[in-house]
DNA sequence: GCCAACGTTGGC
DNA sequence: GCCAACGTTGGC
């Protein structure tokens, strides 16, 4: 039984067109720095998992696709990294603080703005609509799951 | 750029 | 362990 996310990344950063864009559809999820996403990461994510790949903090939020978890979980490689904005420098090899994890892309969909997640009765329990949340890794139900694929024409 | 919300840091 | 200060997130 897979388990379902939302992962947020800036377009900026990494879109939907860059994962599209990579070998074998494929990037490590790296620069998770808040604990309890990576212990979502750590605890309960596994190959296979399904992802709403989601576009924040860009000016048409909302989610650009379908991935899947495609590996497991290994150290981040920009925490040791002095060069990278992730860097984290209390972070040793010996006991690593930051993981990372390949995402594959599926597909990519229309984009699903999140005023319309936020419309949808059967998404209001989604943890990523919920007030105050920051989180760039939230789980997501079977059932939530099952609606946003439904809306996107599934 | 604003601002609400929340996590982290560090002095005590 | 408390909590004020500060930094970050992310929609608008």
């Amino acid at each position: 039984m897979p388990n379902y996310w939302l992962m947020k990344s800036e377009p900026d950063e990494e879109s939907i067109d860059d994962l599209a864009a990579a070998p074998r559809r494929t990037l490590p999820w790296t620069g998770v720095r808040n604990y309890q996403a990576r212990n979502f990461m750590r605890d309960q994510m596994r190959a296979g998992d399904g992802v709403l790949f989601y576009h924040s903090s860009c000016p048409q939020p909302g989610i650009a696709g379908i991935a899947r978890i495609a590996g497991s979980v290994q150290p981040d490689a920009t925490q040791f990294d002095p060069a990278s904005p992730y860097h984290d420098p209390k972070s040793t090899r010996e006991a690593p603080r930051w993981l990372q994890i390949d995402v594959q892309l599926v597909r990519k969909t229309r984009l699903m703005p999140l005023a319309e997640l936020r419309a949808a009765p059967e998404l209001a329990t989604m943890r990523v609509l919920q007030r105050g949340n920051r989180l760039s890794i939230t789980p997501v139900t079977a059932a939530e799951w099952s609606a946003v694929l439904k809306r996107l024409g599934d």
